[in-house]
DNA sequence: AGTGATAGTCAGCTCTGCTGATAATCAGCT
DNA sequence: AGCTGATTATCAGCAGAGCTGACTATCACT
Protein backbone atom coordinates (compact mmCIF):
# COMPACT_ATOMS: atom_id res chain seq x y z
CA UNK A 1 0.00 0.00 0.00
CA UNK A 2 1.79 3.07 -1.45
CA UNK A 3 -1.02 5.30 0.27
CA UNK A 4 0.83 7.79 2.50
CA UNK A 5 -1.08 8.62 6.28
CA UNK A 6 -1.91 11.62 5.20
CA UNK A 7 -4.29 10.35 3.24
CA UNK A 8 -5.39 7.60 5.21
CA UNK A 9 -6.95 10.24 7.87
CA UNK A 10 -8.96 12.12 4.95
CA UNK A 11 -12.68 10.99 5.35
CA UNK A 12 -12.76 12.38 1.36
CA UNK A 13 -10.41 9.81 0.76
CA UNK A 14 -12.13 7.33 3.16
CA UNK A 15 -15.47 7.15 1.97
CA UNK A 16 -14.86 7.04 -1.84
CA UNK A 17 -12.68 4.02 -1.70
CA UNK A 18 -14.47 2.52 1.13
CA UNK A 19 -17.49 2.65 -1.68
CA UNK A 20 -15.13 1.97 -4.33
CA UNK A 21 -14.52 -1.38 -2.63
CA UNK A 22 -18.22 -2.35 -1.19
CA UNK A 23 -19.46 -1.69 -4.59
CA UNK A 24 -17.04 -3.91 -6.41
CA UNK A 25 -17.42 -6.70 -3.54
CA UNK A 26 -21.35 -6.54 -3.74
CA UNK A 27 -21.39 -6.60 -7.24
CA UNK A 28 -19.16 -9.66 -7.14
CA UNK A 29 -21.91 -11.87 -4.70
CA UNK A 30 -24.67 -10.21 -6.71
CA UNK A 31 -23.76 -11.36 -10.12
CA UNK A 32 -25.55 -14.37 -9.57
CA UNK A 33 -28.82 -12.76 -9.66
CA UNK A 34 -28.66 -10.44 -12.67
CA UNK A 35 -28.75 -7.23 -10.83
CA UNK A 36 -26.40 -4.72 -9.01
CA UNK A 37 -26.21 -2.89 -5.25
CA UNK A 38 -28.84 -0.16 -6.72
CA UNK A 39 -30.88 -2.38 -8.73
CA UNK A 40 -31.38 -4.10 -5.08
CA UNK A 41 -32.09 -1.19 -3.27
CA UNK A 42 -34.79 -0.46 -5.41
CA UNK A 43 -36.83 -3.37 -4.85
CA UNK A 44 -35.96 -3.17 -0.76
CA UNK A 45 -37.62 0.30 -1.11
CA UNK A 46 -40.34 -1.30 -2.76
CA UNK A 47 -41.21 -3.19 0.57
CA UNK A 48 -43.45 -0.77 2.15
CA UNK A 49 -46.38 0.50 4.38
CA UNK A 50 -48.36 0.90 1.13
CA UNK A 51 -47.44 -0.06 -2.75
CA UNK A 52 -45.01 2.83 -3.63
CA UNK A 53 -45.19 5.18 -6.95
CA UNK A 54 -41.72 5.69 -9.16
CA UNK A 55 -41.44 9.25 -7.50
CA UNK A 56 -42.09 7.91 -3.80
CA UNK A 57 -39.18 5.25 -4.35
CA UNK A 58 -36.99 7.95 -5.90
CA UNK A 59 -37.64 9.85 -2.82
CA UNK A 60 -37.09 7.08 -0.31
CA UNK A 61 -33.59 6.33 -2.02
CA UNK A 62 -32.71 10.23 -2.78
CA UNK A 63 -32.11 9.35 -6.57
CA UNK A 64 -33.77 11.54 -9.19
CA UNK A 65 -36.90 10.89 -10.70
CA UNK A 66 -35.60 10.79 -14.13
CA UNK A 67 -33.02 8.35 -13.07
CA UNK A 68 -35.69 6.38 -11.78
CA UNK A 69 -37.14 5.48 -15.16
CA UNK A 70 -34.40 3.90 -16.49
CA UNK A 71 -33.39 1.95 -13.67
CA UNK A 72 -37.28 0.36 -13.71
CA UNK A 73 -37.34 -0.09 -16.66
CA UNK A 74 -34.33 -2.38 -16.74
CA UNK A 75 -35.75 -4.06 -13.50
CA UNK A 76 -39.07 -4.87 -15.32
CA UNK A 77 -37.38 -6.32 -18.51
CA UNK A 78 -35.94 -8.34 -16.07
CA UNK A 79 -39.35 -9.45 -14.75
CA UNK A 80 -38.57 -8.71 -11.34
CA UNK A 81 -41.48 -5.50 -11.03
CA UNK A 82 -44.58 -4.16 -12.87
CA UNK A 83 -46.08 -0.94 -13.51
CA UNK A 84 -49.41 -0.58 -13.05
CA UNK A 85 -51.57 2.72 -13.08
CA UNK A 86 -52.72 3.94 -10.19
CA UNK A 87 -56.69 3.92 -9.23
CA UNK A 88 -56.25 6.76 -6.91
CA UNK A 89 -54.42 9.11 -9.48
CA UNK A 90 -53.81 7.89 -12.93
CA UNK A 91 -50.55 10.30 -12.95
CA UNK A 92 -48.70 7.59 -10.97
CA UNK A 93 -47.04 4.20 -11.54
CA UNK A 94 -47.64 2.05 -8.84
CA UNK A 95 -44.73 -0.34 -8.79
CA UNK A 96 -44.95 -3.61 -7.74
CA UNK A 97 -42.33 -7.05 -7.01
CA UNK A 98 -43.40 -9.57 -9.34
CA UNK A 99 -42.90 -13.08 -7.27
CA UNK A 100 -39.65 -13.22 -9.52
CA UNK A 101 -38.81 -10.17 -7.87
CA UNK A 102 -39.71 -10.91 -3.85
CA UNK A 103 -37.91 -14.51 -4.22
CA UNK A 104 -34.50 -12.41 -6.20
CA UNK A 105 -35.16 -10.17 -3.40
CA UNK A 106 -34.73 -12.61 -0.63
CA UNK A 107 -31.90 -14.50 -2.29
CA UNK A 108 -29.78 -11.05 -3.22
CA UNK A 109 -30.51 -9.11 0.23
CA UNK A 110 -28.95 -12.72 1.90
CA UNK A 111 -25.87 -12.16 -0.31
CA UNK A 112 -25.67 -8.77 0.36
CA UNK A 113 -25.98 -8.81 4.29
CA UNK A 114 -23.61 -11.68 4.03
CA UNK A 115 -20.84 -9.62 2.22
CA UNK A 116 -21.09 -7.03 4.62
CA UNK A 117 -21.03 -8.87 7.65
CA UNK A 118 -17.73 -10.23 6.39
CA UNK A 119 -16.04 -6.65 5.25
CA UNK A 120 -17.09 -5.63 8.26
CA UNK A 121 -15.97 -8.79 10.92
CA UNK A 122 -12.94 -7.19 11.97
CA UNK A 123 -14.72 -4.43 13.49
CA UNK A 124 -17.02 -6.22 15.93
CA UNK A 125 -20.44 -5.37 17.04
CA UNK A 126 -19.49 -2.38 18.58
CA UNK A 127 -16.82 -1.01 15.78
CA UNK A 128 -19.70 -2.05 13.11
CA UNK A 129 -22.04 -0.03 15.14
CA UNK A 130 -20.05 3.12 15.83
CA UNK A 131 -19.34 3.32 12.03
CA UNK A 132 -23.01 2.69 11.19
CA UNK A 133 -23.68 5.57 13.91
CA UNK A 134 -20.91 7.84 12.01
CA UNK A 135 -21.75 7.46 8.97
CA UNK A 136 -25.60 8.37 10.00
CA UNK A 137 -24.37 11.41 11.08
CA UNK A 138 -22.69 12.91 8.21
CA UNK A 139 -25.96 12.28 6.30
CA UNK A 140 -28.11 13.65 8.62
CA UNK A 141 -26.46 16.23 10.33
CA UNK A 142 -26.68 16.53 13.65
CA UNK A 143 -30.58 16.01 14.57
CA UNK A 144 -29.62 12.28 14.62
CA UNK A 145 -27.63 12.68 17.09
CA UNK A 146 -29.47 11.88 20.11
CA UNK A 147 -30.72 8.88 18.62
CA UNK B 1 -36.13 13.00 5.92
CA UNK B 2 -38.70 10.33 4.10
CA UNK B 3 -35.69 7.77 4.18
CA UNK B 4 -37.15 4.07 6.07
CA UNK B 5 -35.03 2.86 8.90
CA UNK B 6 -34.28 -0.15 6.33
CA UNK B 7 -32.03 2.16 4.38
CA UNK B 8 -30.36 4.12 7.18
CA UNK B 9 -28.53 0.45 8.16
CA UNK B 10 -27.90 -0.06 4.20
CA UNK B 11 -23.90 0.40 4.02
CA UNK B 12 -24.28 1.24 0.52
CA UNK B 13 -26.53 4.43 1.11
CA UNK B 14 -24.79 5.24 4.14
CA UNK B 15 -21.09 5.28 2.70
CA UNK B 16 -23.23 7.29 -0.86
CA UNK B 17 -24.58 9.48 0.49
CA UNK B 18 -22.41 10.44 3.73
CA UNK B 19 -19.83 11.19 0.27
CA UNK B 20 -22.25 13.38 -1.32
CA UNK B 21 -23.00 15.73 1.69
CA UNK B 22 -19.33 15.56 2.38
CA UNK B 23 -18.65 16.59 -1.06
CA UNK B 24 -20.80 19.66 -0.93
CA UNK B 25 -20.32 21.05 1.82
CA UNK B 26 -16.03 21.13 1.18
CA UNK B 27 -17.28 22.23 -2.27
CA UNK B 28 -18.51 25.15 -0.31
CA UNK B 29 -15.60 25.88 1.89
CA UNK B 30 -13.49 25.59 -0.59
CA UNK B 31 -15.26 27.91 -2.91
CA UNK B 32 -13.11 30.89 -1.88
CA UNK B 33 -9.67 29.48 -2.86
CA UNK B 34 -11.24 28.50 -6.58
CA UNK B 35 -10.50 24.78 -5.93
CA UNK B 36 -12.67 21.69 -5.26
CA UNK B 37 -11.70 18.79 -2.72
CA UNK B 38 -9.90 16.55 -5.13
CA UNK B 39 -7.70 18.95 -6.24
CA UNK B 40 -6.88 19.74 -2.76
CA UNK B 41 -6.44 16.22 -2.50
CA UNK B 42 -3.24 16.35 -5.16
CA UNK B 43 -1.86 19.55 -3.95
CA UNK B 44 -1.64 17.67 -0.51
CA UNK B 45 -0.69 14.60 -1.84
CA UNK B 46 2.80 16.66 -3.40
CA UNK B 47 4.02 17.63 -0.40
CA UNK B 48 5.87 14.04 0.05
CA UNK B 49 9.76 12.70 1.04
CA UNK B 50 10.51 13.62 -2.52
CA UNK B 51 9.24 14.98 -5.60
CA UNK B 52 6.65 12.87 -7.34
CA UNK B 53 5.54 12.59 -11.03
CA UNK B 54 2.41 12.48 -12.03
CA UNK B 55 1.79 8.83 -11.94
CA UNK B 56 3.77 8.55 -8.80
CA UNK B 57 0.97 11.18 -7.41
CA UNK B 58 -1.68 9.23 -9.16
CA UNK B 59 -1.01 5.88 -7.37
CA UNK B 60 -1.33 7.49 -3.94
CA UNK B 61 -4.44 9.16 -4.73
CA UNK B 62 -6.06 6.05 -6.35
CA UNK B 63 -6.94 7.98 -9.41
CA UNK B 64 -5.75 6.82 -12.93
CA UNK B 65 -2.98 8.10 -14.65
CA UNK B 66 -5.09 9.45 -17.35
CA UNK B 67 -7.53 11.01 -14.95
CA UNK B 68 -4.31 13.24 -13.37
CA UNK B 69 -3.67 14.67 -16.57
CA UNK B 70 -6.57 16.59 -16.97
CA UNK B 71 -6.38 17.74 -12.90
CA UNK B 72 -2.76 18.89 -13.18
CA UNK B 73 -4.11 20.78 -16.35
CA UNK B 74 -6.30 22.76 -14.35
CA UNK B 75 -4.19 23.04 -11.50
CA UNK B 76 -1.26 24.10 -13.97
CA UNK B 77 -3.95 26.48 -15.77
CA UNK B 78 -4.61 27.79 -11.94
CA UNK B 79 -1.08 28.35 -11.51
CA UNK B 80 -1.03 26.27 -8.64
CA UNK B 81 1.64 23.53 -9.89
CA UNK B 82 3.99 23.42 -12.25
CA UNK B 83 5.28 20.12 -14.12
CA UNK B 84 9.20 19.89 -14.75
CA UNK B 85 10.54 16.92 -16.50
CA UNK B 86 12.56 14.87 -14.16
CA UNK B 87 16.71 15.09 -15.22
CA UNK B 88 16.78 11.60 -14.01
CA UNK B 89 13.80 10.15 -16.18
CA UNK B 90 12.74 12.52 -18.90
CA UNK B 91 9.62 10.37 -19.34
CA UNK B 92 8.69 11.89 -15.95
CA UNK B 93 6.87 14.93 -15.29
CA UNK B 94 7.56 16.24 -12.04
CA UNK B 95 4.93 18.04 -10.58
CA UNK B 96 5.93 21.17 -8.11
CA UNK B 97 3.84 23.38 -6.17
CA UNK B 98 4.20 27.14 -6.68
CA UNK B 99 4.78 29.72 -3.71
CA UNK B 100 0.72 30.35 -4.71
CA UNK B 101 -0.02 26.40 -4.54
CA UNK B 102 1.66 26.17 -1.40
CA UNK B 103 -0.62 29.09 0.02
CA UNK B 104 -3.25 27.68 -1.35
CA UNK B 105 -2.48 24.33 -0.12
CA UNK B 106 -2.24 25.79 3.36
CA UNK B 107 -5.46 27.67 3.40
CA UNK B 108 -7.84 25.33 1.89
CA UNK B 109 -6.28 22.42 4.11
CA UNK B 110 -7.32 24.73 6.94
CA UNK B 111 -10.90 25.13 5.72
CA UNK B 112 -11.62 21.27 4.97
CA UNK B 113 -10.26 20.62 8.36
CA UNK B 114 -12.91 22.74 10.13
CA UNK B 115 -15.78 21.37 7.84
CA UNK B 116 -14.76 17.75 9.05
CA UNK B 117 -14.78 19.00 12.76
CA UNK B 118 -17.57 20.34 12.45
CA UNK B 119 -19.75 17.61 10.59
CA UNK B 120 -18.44 14.97 12.82
CA UNK B 121 -18.68 17.18 16.13
CA UNK B 122 -21.92 15.27 17.77
CA UNK B 123 -19.69 12.46 17.90
CA UNK B 124 -17.39 13.30 19.70
CA UNK B 125 -13.18 12.27 19.69
CA UNK B 126 -13.91 8.31 20.13
CA UNK B 127 -16.84 8.63 17.73
CA UNK B 128 -14.70 9.79 15.23
CA UNK B 129 -12.39 7.47 15.72
CA UNK B 130 -14.29 4.89 15.27
CA UNK B 131 -15.78 5.99 12.15
CA UNK B 132 -12.11 6.49 10.68
CA UNK B 133 -10.94 3.10 11.59
CA UNK B 134 -14.09 1.89 10.33
CA UNK B 135 -13.10 3.12 6.90
CA UNK B 136 -9.81 2.14 6.93
CA UNK B 137 -10.77 -0.99 7.52
CA UNK B 138 -13.13 -1.39 4.46
CA UNK B 139 -10.71 0.22 2.49
CA UNK B 140 -7.88 -1.60 3.12
CA UNK B 141 -9.45 -4.95 4.08
CA UNK B 142 -8.68 -6.90 7.35
CA UNK B 143 -4.70 -6.39 7.22
CA UNK B 144 -5.11 -3.33 8.84
CA UNK B 145 -7.14 -4.65 11.64
CA UNK B 146 -4.06 -4.79 13.82
CA UNK B 147 -2.98 -0.60 13.81
C1' DA C 1 -64.37 25.39 -18.11
C1' DG C 2 -59.93 27.08 -16.70
C1' DT C 3 -55.63 27.40 -14.12
C1' DG C 4 -51.79 25.74 -11.82
C1' DA C 5 -49.43 21.84 -9.90
C1' DT C 6 -47.83 16.94 -10.20
C1' DA C 7 -46.06 12.24 -12.29
C1' DG C 8 -43.80 10.02 -15.76
C1' DT C 9 -41.02 10.21 -19.93
C1' DC C 10 -37.49 11.64 -23.09
C1' DA C 11 -33.57 14.22 -25.22
C1' DG C 12 -29.49 16.16 -24.19
C1' DC C 13 -25.81 17.93 -21.19
C1' DT C 14 -21.98 17.34 -17.71
C1' DC C 15 -18.67 14.91 -14.88
C1' DT C 16 -15.74 10.95 -13.78
C1' DG C 17 -13.46 7.22 -14.92
C1' DC C 18 -11.93 4.01 -17.98
C1' DT C 19 -9.72 1.58 -22.43
C1' DG C 20 -6.75 1.71 -26.30
C1' DA C 21 -3.45 3.96 -29.09
C1' DT C 22 0.70 6.90 -29.72
C1' DA C 23 5.23 9.15 -28.99
C1' DA C 24 9.14 9.69 -26.14
C1' DT C 25 12.23 7.68 -23.15
C1' DC C 26 14.51 4.22 -20.44
C1' DA C 27 16.74 -0.39 -19.16
C1' DG C 28 18.62 -4.71 -20.29
C1' DC C 29 20.67 -7.80 -23.50
C1' DT C 30 23.61 -9.14 -27.24
C1' DA D 1 26.28 0.38 -30.76
C1' DG D 2 21.83 -1.68 -31.80
C1' DC D 3 17.48 -4.14 -30.53
C1' DT D 4 13.71 -5.26 -27.69
C1' DG D 5 10.47 -4.67 -24.21
C1' DA D 6 8.77 -1.83 -20.52
C1' DT D 7 7.42 2.73 -18.69
C1' DT D 8 5.50 7.70 -18.73
C1' DA D 9 2.61 11.13 -20.33
C1' DT D 10 -0.91 12.30 -23.52
C1' DC D 11 -5.03 12.07 -26.26
C1' DA D 12 -9.42 10.37 -28.38
C1' DG D 13 -13.28 8.02 -27.50
C1' DC D 14 -16.56 5.18 -24.73
C1' DA D 15 -19.71 4.08 -20.66
C1' DG D 16 -22.22 5.08 -16.49
C1' DA D 17 -24.72 8.20 -13.27
C1' DG D 18 -26.93 12.35 -12.40
C1' DC D 19 -29.05 16.37 -13.77
C1' DT D 20 -31.96 20.13 -16.54
C1' DG D 21 -35.60 21.36 -19.53
C1' DA D 22 -39.42 20.25 -22.27
C1' DC D 23 -43.54 17.58 -23.13
C1' DT D 24 -47.82 14.87 -22.13
C1' DA D 25 -51.29 13.21 -19.17
C1' DT D 26 -53.65 13.78 -15.13
C1' DC D 27 -55.21 15.88 -10.92
C1' DA D 28 -56.99 19.60 -7.58
C1' DC D 29 -59.10 23.87 -7.00
C1' DT D 30 -61.80 27.62 -8.31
Amino acid sequence: MTTPDVLMNRLGYLLKHAQIRLTEEVAEALAPFGIDGRELAVLTVLVAEYPLSQLEAAGRLGVDRTSMVAIVDVLEDKGLVERRKSEHDRRKNIIELTPAGQECLREAEKARGEVERRLLAPLGDDGVAALIRGLQVLVAGPDVAGR
